[in-house]
DNA sequence: GTCAGTGCAAAAGTTTTGCATACAG
DNA sequence: CTGTATGCAAAACTTTTGCACTGAC
């Protein structure tokens, strides 16, 4: 029974390893389960918190948090992963190979919603422009409640 | 000669000391500094320039590292200041009293060009609303190569 | 005088590094 | 085999906290 998602994955692993290759990187067990467990998991993940998964989910890994670093690090110079941050809290990785979008967070329960809006890209390319500026990426977050947490406000 | 921002600074002098008392927080001398030099240096601060900062300009007070944390964190929730995150690198601050508006960040050198547009604040509630998110406050950053760097990069 | 604020140093996090060993190519 | 990757522990940072003392009200 194989998903349609795995010819994406796929693509993904074919692009990792011609990336580790190019850049005399070696292909290792660690980089591949940190590579599917970002991409099986609709998540954002926090170094930490990947790191426990791995362990829970292969136990038979040994994995190092440096590694899981590492890796994290290596993945978004390549433009595999991409981050976003969250202030004294650290960083939250995703894999970068989606159509492009942007986040909102909730600030009670940090959930994070995806969306995604053609009309701001552009208009962001005009201002840009407008400002001698080479625009080579954005990072758009929006805060507030979400609707779950705005009941549970009203509970209080 | 007293400049027309004085009186910008005056009533944000007066903001803050009302947020104070009605917290029953002091006055102190430590934290008029912080606020001044946040309001005259027309930057982003890490808490750390800025606590460099204050101890070169004002040799005289001793301040402490913790002391700037305190305040700046102090600052930010009483909506006076806000700041912007970079990831690992930690936060930067800048008052919350201008007209609103959005950043642009350079990757080279880290320069931070302010820019405002309304049509994409005009969006961003929209999209905000479809998702039955109750909005707070956003953050845009648009990363790139500034005027000034794009020439550096040719001579390389 | 009282109680919040401060500096200092220690502590708590988070991320990176050095090094000997393991393992991919 | 060679040289990169890894785990571990130590180090490096950044931010927060505990405490005795200072200073605002």
């Amino acid at each position: 029974m194989k998903k349609i998602e795995n010819v994406e994955y796929d693509k993904l692993l074919e692009n990792f390893k011609e990336i580790l290759k190019r850049n005399k990187l070696k292909y290792t067990n660690q980089r591949e389960i940190i590579l599917k467990m970002l991409y099986s998991n609709n998540e954002h993940f926090t170094p930490e918190k990947l790191y426990f998964l791995i362990k829970e989910k292969h136990p038979g890994l040994n994995v190092g948090i440096a590694t899981v670093y590492r890796t994290l690090n290596m993945l978004e110079e390549s433009d595999i992963a991409t981050s976003i941050s969250f202030g004294t809290q650290g960083k939250k990785f995703e894999l970068g190979n989606k159509p492009h979008h942007d986040h909102m967070i909730c600030k009670k329960c940090s959930e994070i919603i995806e969306f995604e809006d053609k009309a701001i890209e552009k208009r962001q390319e005009q201002i840009a422009k407008e400002r001698g500026f080479k625009l080579t990426g954005h990072l758009m977050q929006l805060y507030g409640i979400c609707g779950k947490c705005q009941q549970t406000d009203m509970e209080e």
